[in-house]
Order: C-alpha cells, then structure tokens, then sequence
DNA sequence: AATAAGTTCGGTAACAGAACGAATTAAAGA
DNA sequence: TCTTTAATTCGTTCTGTTACCGAACTTATT
C-alpha cells in the first residue's frame, strides 16, 4: 500500500470511526449522508472496521418508509485507557473504555516518599482497579497522568512541581511506561483541567478558553483556537509567577511568585491574621465570611480584587471567550460573585467568567478526553498536524452519571 | 474529478510546489528525493503545473556526473499581493510578488478624515505603484492590511481603533473590496509584526513568539505552536488594558489602560515632567538620557521596570521561547539593556529578549508573509485546518535587500 | 563504464456513480 | 378489509477515474 494512498484511506477512515462514535448506532447509508462519501466506499470501510473489532452490528431500523437498515456501533471494550490526576496530597485513578465511560475511579493519598514510589503506587491502583472491573490489562492502551508541574517532553522529567518529590531527577514517562507496560502521557494538571471543562463542562463549543486555578497556589490552563497553549517549555500558566500582588521585585518572588503570595491560600490566611489577629484556614475564613465577620468579608474582597487583576492580565494577552475558575477557592461562589462585580471596575470590555461545572473532577476528565483523543487518532486517524479532538457528545451524559 | 481525490492531489502538488518555491531552480528529480515522491509523478505534477502558468522551465544542471537535469522554477510575476500598514499618522503600501519581493514601497500621512477616505488612499497608492512597475491589476490577488485595532471577521469593522476614525462603522474589507476589485483580509499590525518577525526577522524557525510593541500606544501580538492569537474577539494583545503599572481600577483605566498610561510615551513625558518639572518628548528624554540627565535615565529605568512586568505576565500565561520588542520606544538599546537587566530579578526562570531586527517594517512584512501564505495555500493548498505558512528561505536575502 | 535524469508501461488503492435487487411502508383500488 | 401497486430507502455489484508507485528502459553526461 503506498503511502499517500494510506492519508487517503485513513482520512475517511476516520470520519466514518467520527459519525459512528458520535451517531450511535447508525447505518451505513446515514453514514454516507454525513460524510459525503459514498456508500460503496461506507460499506467498504465498515467491513474493515467490524473485521478488525472496531465497530459490530447492533441491530436494525424500523418504521421508515423504505428497506431496514443495519446499524453499527463502536465496540466500546475494545480498548481502555488510564486517566490519572496526581497532586500533592492525593491521587485519583480512573480507568475509561471508548465510549469515555468511567468504569472506576479511586482516590488515595499520594504516596510522600515521592518518585518511583509514587509510580508504583499508580499502577498499583490502575491495575487492582483494572481487575476488579474485569478488564484485560492488554485492552489497555494508554496511560494518561496530569501533575501539578511542566512536564518536559525531551527527557520526561517534571520541572517546577515543587510538590512532587523527585519528579525533577528522573524520567518519569519511561518510569510509567515500566511499570504500566503500555504508552504514558504527561500534561500539567490546569492544562488537563481546562480540556475537561472544555470537552464536557462550562467550556464545551468554546475554541479560546481559559481556566484558573486557585487554591494552595495557582495555575492557569489557555486553549487558543481548541488547541492547548504549553508553552516553550510546558510552562504557560504558571501563573503564580504573575508580576502582580506582592511586589515582584522582592527576592522572595522568585522562589513563591508575587501572585501567588498575594492571591492564593497562604496569602488569604496570612491577610486575615493581619487583619484580625488570628491565623485560621481557609475554609474558616470562608465559614466567618458568611457569619458576617467584617475581617473575612474584607479579605474576600481583596482576594477577588487581586484575582481580577489576573483574569484581566489573562484576557488582554489572549482574549478568550470564557474564563473558567476552579480550585478549592476558585469554585467557592462568594469568589466568582464578586470577581464578576470588580472585573468590570477595571476591564474595559465584557469577559465572561464563571466557575468550573465539574469541580475537582475537571482534571480527571480532562486525562481521559485527552487520552481518548490520542487513542482514537492513533487507531483511526491521520497524522493530522491538528490533533484537535473530537470525541463522543452521545455518551457525555453516561461520563457524567458516572463521575457524580 | 472527485472531493476526496482532489484533496489527494493537491496535497501533493502542494508540496511540490513547496520544493520549488523554497528550492529555487531545482530538477524534477530532485524535487522527488525531497518529496518523497516518485520521479514519475513529479514530472506529471510539474507538467500541469507549467501548463497553468505557475512554473516554467529555466535551465539545465551541469558539472555533475549523468545526464543533465532540466530546472524549474517558480513564474514570479504570476501573481501579486498588496500589503498595507495602516497607522494613526502613517499609511505604507508595498506590492510583492509571488517570490517575496517587494516591488514598491510607499509611504503617506494617513488622510486624517478617515473611513471611505483612508480605503480611496490606500488603493490609489496600491494602483499607482502597480502601474509604476508595469504590474497589470487582474494580476493583484489580495490585499493585506494592518490596522492599529481589532478587526471583526463578521461585520468587517475594525473595533478598539481610536486613532482610525470611522473604520468602527463601516464594513471596511467590503470596501477595500470595493475599491481594489480583489480579496481584502485585515489584521491587528502587532499580530502582522509578529508574523514578520517570524518570517524573516528575529524569531525564524521560533513556534512560541511574542512581540511586544511600545511607542505611543503598547500593543503584543502572540504566536503559539507557529499560529497567531487571536483571540475571541480579535482583542488578544490589547496589552495597555493589563492591570499593571496604573491603579487598573481607577476610571480612567478604562478608556486608556493602566499599562499604556505607565509604560508608553505618555506616561514616560508624565514621569520626566514630574522628576524635573519639564514637559519634553520622549526622543528627547533618551537623548537626555544619553547626557547624563539623571531625571532622563530615572525615567527609563522605571519604564523598564514596568514593561519588565508586562513580559514577565506575557511569559507566566503563555511562556513564548522569545520576547521581540519593538515599537519606537521598544527597539531603543537602552529599553533593551534594562529590560535584560531587570527581568531576572522578577521572574524566575529565564526569558529570552531581544529587539526586532525589521525594526518599523516587520509590520508590512508581516503583511506580505500572511498575503503570500493566502495565496500560496489558495492556490496549491489543501484547505488545511492549519494555516501554517511555509514561505520561501532562498528570497528571504532578496526581499530584505529590497526593503532596505 | 558509471551514473544520474526522465519516460514509458503496467499495476493498485481508494474512491465515485449508475444501475439494480431487496425490503419495507403508504396509498390506491377491489 | 384485503390486495395490489407505487414510492422509498438500503445495500451491493459493476464499471470507471484519479493519483499515485515501481521497474525497466532510454538518454545524456562525466
């Protein structure tokens, strides 16, 4: 088979892989409506398909004028995939088939001695996880694991995870790929965040969007144009490092950024003690608020205040359509509430902010959409030079029963 | 012919007319070593190619062993594009060919009435460099003007253009439409200083670019994965609305932003008056500066402190590999020297800074690249999800002689 | 003699499109 | 009400067409 020939081939490949994700079971004639091809070509292309156990027959149409019809659907146990949202305090796992169901999810506290014990311990649950749901470790294909840092694609390290140890020494995807024996992928946990939120949350049919995380620190996720923005070296959205809030000239900025001190919970609690007296949490602080403590209600104000500043530092750089907030803060509605009354204090044109619909759970769906991006173009996709994904709207709501 | 056979097909004459384009006079055996192609299939690509006119034949290979190669090359004058860069005070038009030369170069003060006016200039200027050159007008494909504001794709406006008036009204590409008689595109002049920068400048072969302009207003445009930024509404780099510099919730930020008041020529004339209670321009405090005033260097050390912000911001959202600074103020070396010298300080890993090497023309050239990429896609290309351009190298030194 | 450039010839994958048979419902007539 | 016929849609078969590849061959040169 010659090579451009293969560009052909699997170019519509992939759009009938597309429509019959998408349409359900559907029939080749449908198919052939939707894709423009014709139906000599559909019907080719899904024999290849049902051969190689991609796609099977579930049944047939009734009560149209006119012959039945023969449907075909994914097979959806064909291939899983492994999503994995690492933080500093706790790991979730969850394993996903092609139709981006969530089979199981679990939650532990991430392993402190860091490094290859942290991978063990993943693998550990993805697979305990695997035959507890009775899936076949070679139907698993990728994993794909978010981390609180800039991953380098170049030697597989983690660089600025200061909450990681030992992820700045070592490969960490080849130290995955070991201990998963299958493929491994790396991407910043906000930047997987705003992939969730884009593919089934407050984001979804929004091209420019961008997502801010706040909480013991920040970080920021950008797509432009669908795409995720990483950066020279995977660090766009460090945001903390913002030259805004604290004074950036302080030595100190260098090591905590000036934002990240002005805006995220060291900042809140430290402002609060200022104010009160009193070194209390976060959430204390939050709980105070609504008992109308004059103190919290001011550094609420405040964080919203230095909060704006950033969407606004956001929005003048890259102009997206929605700034989505997420983060144990970020989320909480007395924030967004007043974020929305003082951007426009000092931003001159409208921009549309609003927190996160999935929660926590955002960088758990972003792995999974992005791995079931990755896997369907690797299986039916060109070499596209936009990996844009586009995955199932059909089984969205099964993804979401699933995760609540 | 059929859709998908045509995709087929000029997938492969585009990249054959890529070979030739960026491979000067080149043998049809040379052109399938780099393709990959057979020799068999370049020689029919290339045949229907001459037969319409966009390449011919222009010599034969010698010295080297074997049979001689006949070379081919592109017809330079099958095409021209007209590129614009529209100031508050200055237009310029230049008229390229399809070999990136630039053919004329002219420069007015913008006709200060504005709208329908300023569209009547600009194609008067275009016609009258085109006959100048002996270039006859069905030729001229496109025309590509910059303007100091946010064109919008729908209605043809341009918004957030204070110093053009009028374009906030009217549909401005449908009468440049008009008054040309062929495609008109617009675009934000920072996003073509960019792209020029890209393509023959400073950040050549650089995906993640950013460039900061700073002369009377600041504006950046932002270059990721070798795609600009635009924005959700064209609005992305509006950098004076970051909320730096200035109290951003002061009033007046929201008519002229806070970074602009404190970083551009304004704010720099403001701060000298204040430290030595003269009111003078801004060419005249670096020349002061350059004297010894000590007010003067005060003044810029200070504005380098506050642009040094501004890209530290630019850098922890969108992390480029490549800062290019440009503008009148920008591409001072006494801008530069501060900015390398105070960004350590306040940002922690490093960024790297240099002024633009097209100085004032990296705007015009941008025009030309964006022009040339249109049409070369238009012409030969798939239509492509990814626009990238993929210009010649070998005119580049032409083209650059030309603009000198 | 060696080598590189181009052409000719045959072959193939990936489609399109027309024609046709099969299966079904809707409507018309008995 | 029952049958017949018409209208539709599904899917296949058959016959191109296009865009390629690869091998063999011719031609021109060092």
């Amino acid at each position: 088979m010659s090579d451009s020939l293969r560009i052909s081939r699997k170019f519509s490949q992939r759009s009938v892989m597309e429509a019959i994700v998408q349409g359900g079971p559907i029939s080749r004639a449908s198919i052939a409506k939707q894709t423009g091809l014709s139906k000599q070509t559909i019907s080719e292309i899904v024999r290849a398909l049902e051969l190689e156990g991609w796609v099977k027959e579930t049944g047939r149409t009734s009560g149209h004028v006119g012959r039945t019809a023969v449907t075909y659907e994914l097979v959806y146990d064909a291939a899983y995939i492994v999503a994995v949202d690492l933080g500093g305090t706790k790991v979730r796992v969850a394993i996903t088939d092609l139709a981006c169901q969530i089979f199981a999810e679990d939650t532990e506290p991430t392993d402190p001695r860091g490094g290859q014990f942290i991978v063990d311990q993943i693998a550990q649950l993805a697979f305990q996880a695997a035959s507890r749901q009775r899936i076949a470790r070679n139907k698993i294909r990728l994993a794909v694991v978010g981390v609180p840092g800039a991953p380098d694609a170049q030697t597989g390290r983690v660089l600025l995870a200061p909450n990681i140890a030992g992820f700045d020494k070592m490969d960490v995807v080849a130290a995955f790929e070991r201990a998963f024996g299958f493929d491994a992928m790396l991407e910043n946990d906000v930047n997987l965040a705003v992939l969730g939120e884009n593919w089934l949350g407050q984001g979804q049919g929004i091209d420019n969007l961008a997502y801010v995380a706040l909480g013991t620190g920040v970080g920021s996720g950008l797509m432009v144009g669908g795409q995720l923005v990483r950066g020279a070296i995977n660090a766009a959205g460090e945001l903390g490092f913002l030259p805004l809030g604290a004074d950036p000239f302080e030595a100190e900025s260098l090591r905590t950024g000036a934002f990240e001190r002005a805006v995220a919970s060291h900042g809140m609690a430290d402002r609060y003690a200022a104010l009160s007296g009193r070194l209390i949490s976060v959430p204390a602080i939050f709980e105070n608020a609504q008992n109308g403590d004059e103190a919290a209600l001011a550094v609420l104000d405040e964080t919203a205040r230095y909060l704006v500043r950033g969407i606004g530092a956001i929005a003048a750089i890259a102009n997206p359509e929605k700034v989505i907030l997420g983060g144990s803060i970020g989320l909480r509605p007395e924030i967004l509430e007043r974020v929305k009354a003082f951007l426009p204090q000092c931003f001159p044109y409208p921009v549309n902010v609003e927190t996160g619909e999935l929660g926590s759970r955002a960088a758990i769906i972003g792995a999974a959409a992005i791995g079931l991006g990755q896997l369907h173009n690797t299986l039916f996709g060109v070499d596209a030079p936009d990996g844009r994904i586009s995955l199932p709207r059909a089984s969205m709501t099964a993804l979401q029963e699933a995760v609540r």
